[in-house]
DNA sequence: CGAATTCTTGATACGATTCAAGTGGAGTGG
DNA sequence: CCACTCCACTTGAATCGTATCAAGAATTCG
């Protein structure tokens, strides 16, 4: 079932038995979510922390004028709130933005994890730096890079991210997010967002159409995006 | 010499005596930087993780044009780069926003407390999972938020940071930086945030004179930025 | 098939950048 | 001690980017 999870980890480090098998323990419940579900709200004290088994998610936060933005996406095998573990009370909610397959881990299971298993523990507090890593690039996509090219550095992300987990075909993905979804990713309008992604498709750099998006030209859209994909391939290396 | 780390740490959970010491003894040197001065640079593989002991630093990354963005500010009290313990090559550098002395705590210490102190590791991955919450309010604060209510959402942030390090008198605290610098955080221009700031001033919600920031109606300030101070001042309960 | 979403387009207004110039204060050397 | 330089801050004008509003086209869903 966490097969997802077990491959997103390993990217980091080897994983031995014994660690499989703890993660395969600690996950001691799964639910299935339906398009705009809430996964976790906003304000709640979760006593368990969710781990994205198949399908998209997003982190979010509601402005009091009703606007949204998005401060994450997360994929299959991603551990969504393992900071909620610590971080007691939730500053967001989770919303599932497909169909949503989520395991869930108690609380005081992985607090064992930290007293008794300082390999894997290391392992997921890498997990949650990399969700740190992936905040400064979009910080900086946010500030500093065109809305052109940060969309293209988040199509780059994606991928990267996606083919990790085995969730790639050549160079497409599933991709069930609305317009309206991505623009609250890129902090921008739909309308914007629109027009900024035609110069995408029209310039051969990418299709997207059926919730798929499929890259035409890796290099181009690397090299408009600026995109180094560093942050993301972390490894340990510190068993 | 490492009082304010011990500080910021303490508004999170109690810290023992043994705890204490041993955080003492793990920062083993340390050094004065200049202002503009680099303390970890983009792209290194540091072994050891820096404290900032006394005055302000960002993390920062440079784009192709030449452009920045500053995506953490960091103040009296902060592992600036706890997580470069984890995450083996730094993703973007750190530079000295005022004169700053530094500790340095090698990455072997560190690992060995993952491996004999559970109490201590867990709390300082929380410090990092704190990083990872004020990344997300940045993001909403450049997506959703106007810049006015950016800049004073940013204000807000500092003041409640510095608090608790006691680095603050009544409403007043010191704030090195250049408009130059600010910009490069809040990711505009200069000219835009000179602009921006001029508002706040005017409206009577804060003065910034002579380094100092003193804010003149803190109930006002936090209403126009939509601040909620819970993201920082997360606490373990989990011992 | 009709209704509801989602996507796309155009027009207008506002926000933000850039360029350019000017002000003011701090530090330096004659 | 003054003149000079440097740097940070401030201002205005022109231009470009982005939001908003409104409507129409395409797609999905019941």
């Amino acid at each position: 079932m966490i097969e997802s999870l077990l491959l997103n980890l390993s990217n980091r480090d080897i994983l031995t038995n014994a660690e499989q098998t703890t993660l395969r323990q600690i996950v001691t419940r799964d639910r299935f979510f339906l398009v705009d579900e809430d996964i976790v709200s906003e304000g709640s004290r979760p006593t368990q922390s969710a781990v994205l088994l198949e399908g998209f998610a997003a982190r979010y936060k509601f402005m009091a004028d009703g606007t949204r933005q998005i401060t994450a996406l997360h994929v299959a095998g991603d551990f969504m709130d393992l900071h909620a573990f610590l971080l007691k009370t939730m500053d967001h909610g989770i919303i599932a933005l497909s169909a949503c397959h989520v395991g869930f881990a108690d609380h005081t299971y992985l607090k064992d994890i930290t007293e008794t298993q300082p390999h894997l523990s290391r392992l997921l507090w890498l997990d949650t730096l990399i969700d740190g890593a992936i905040h400064r690039e979009w910080i900086v996509a946010m500030g500093r890079r065109s809305k052109k090219a940060h969309l293209a550095h988040l199509v780059c992300e994606l991928y990267v991210r996606l083919k990790a987990v085995k969730k790639t075909v050549d160079f497409s993905f599933h991709f069930p997010l609305t317009q309206v979804e991505l623009a609250d990713v890129l902090g921008i309008s739909v309308v914007h967002l629109n027009k900024t992604l035609q110069p995408l498709r029209r310039d051969g750099l990418l299709t997207w159409v059926n919730q798929t998006i499929t890259i035409l030209d890796w290099p181009r859209l690397t090299a408009l995006a600026q995109f180094d994909p560093t942050y993301l391939s972390q490894m340990v290396e510190s068993r």
